[in-house]
DNA sequence: GCGCATTTCAAATGTACTTTTGAAACAGGC
DNA sequence: GCCTGTTTCAAAAGTACATTTGAAATGCGC
């Protein structure tokens, strides 16, 4: 078994670069050459070590996958018996960073993202160990932070709401164009915390809100009335349109 | 100037299923065979009516962008004068339309959501015209909703978690994936309507939590400075992971 | 130093596409 | 009914890839 450290190295070499790549370009427009040439070594490298382009795409995942969680573990590493707003917070925070961090975990947000958009079926199993069980969490969170008058829109509503502000962060840091205002550009750990903290502020007032409403109004079913507590009539605007 | 009639039916026939297979696909994993197919007509005559699947692409979008804000304009067709609350809605409403709307609009929001992700540099001048104006209206409007105390950051943090929860939206639309609980499939209208009434709602307490807190606390540097009123201290948790 | 398994490499092959081409089908003007 | 510019078509050419191949390099056990 000779130069076998040598192998290993390269093999590395390629993961990481292959990674960056995928995460910028997507699996499809990603190219071979471009990752060898990256990695400055040969184009049949990816053949060799890997066995195919898909191949080496699932390991890049894996692995993404795998670190990613590991840095920012679901719900924050709490558990189940932690304050329902520490858990809220843990999960914003477990996204926020899996999409913002660019360092520690090298683009594995990128990659969840772009397979959401873009499915490659090279993972199936790997996006429903990712996504149905966090899924699942928001849904229980939401719905004893709703309270139990809760209806089930409600509570998806809701669950929708924080997961959004979280995802959509990766599209607008990823799209190159960088926002003004927001340093989006400082070092890794304090835009996870700012986004994370605005995120937690917001979404906590619009939960409070929502909670309000249901133990106000009874629950309705949730598009036959409209808000029960605004002092604005809007609907009027869109009443046709919409 | 024969049989023109024919030709401009064909060159319509392509638009419209190039649209429909763009969004499904996005430009690089669509084929010009497969849309020929799809429109029944030869595989040249994209060449023929269109120079290449570039100018398609553009010719697409630039109609899909039309249309859509056309059916959904910006800030829901109201002035300057309307009250904050109701162009917030506007804003909220026209966003969700573009990307929830199949029928009317076919589509047109699955484009803009790949543009933003995998730029394509065809459209570079439609994303600017299309974008940059509905971000600085946004600013305008969560400025005046928040008051004059509030900092560029908080102004274009807000700005961010309303427009996050519309466009991934689409995300969440397009990944095939239904969620549970929400009618996806409902009549688009009362789908729109459905996500629009709860992201005003969410949004907008999240903004009066956000100008609250500005009232209150002065307006200390965002990051220094964590929520002025929470009843739980949250940061320990992540006080050094990030 | 020799043989051997491992790793690299440049070139060749194969494949999926986009675009071109030149001929055929066509609709109206005359 | 024929001529003319327009539109369709099947096949060919061109292009950008991923993958394979077979030979050359490389380190290690002996």
């Amino acid at each position: 078994m000779a130069r076998r450290k040598d192998g290993v190295e390269t093999r590395d070499r390629i993961l990481a670069v292959a990674r960056e790549v995928f995460a910028e370009k997507g699996y499809h427009e990603a190219t071979v050459e471009d990752i060898c040439s990256r990695a400055a070594s040969n184009i049949a490298a990816v053949s060799y070590h890997f066995g195919s382009k898909e191949e080496l795409y699932a390991e890049v995942w894996r692995r993404a996958f795998d670190e990613a969680n590991e840095a920012y573990p679901p719900e924050g590493g709490l558990g189940p018996d932690a304050p329902a707003e520490d858990r809220l917070r843990g999960t914003i925070h477990s996204l926020v960073g899996k999409l913002a961090d660019r360092g520690r975990i090298g683009h594995a947000g990128r990659l969840l993202l772009r397979e959401m958009m873009n499915p490659t079926e090279v993972i199936e199993h790997v996006k429903n160990d990712a996504l149905r069980p966090m899924q699942e969490r928001m849904g229980r969170l939401m719905k004893e932070m709703l309270g139990p008058g809760a209806s089930e829109e409600q509570i998806h509503l809701c669950g929708m709401s924080v997961v959004h502000q979280c995802i959509a962060i990766g599209i607008r840091l990823f799209s190159g164009k960088v926002p003004p205002h927001v340093r989006f550009d400082a070092p890794t750990d304090q835009l996870v915390k700012t986004l994370t903290d605005h995120i937690a502020r917001f979404s906590l007032a619009g939960i409070k809100t929502t909670r309000e409403d249901i133990e106000a109004g009874g629950n309705e079913p949730f598009d036959a009335a409209p808000a029960p507590n605004r002092k604005r009539g809007l609907t009027r605007v869109f009443s046709d349109r919409a």
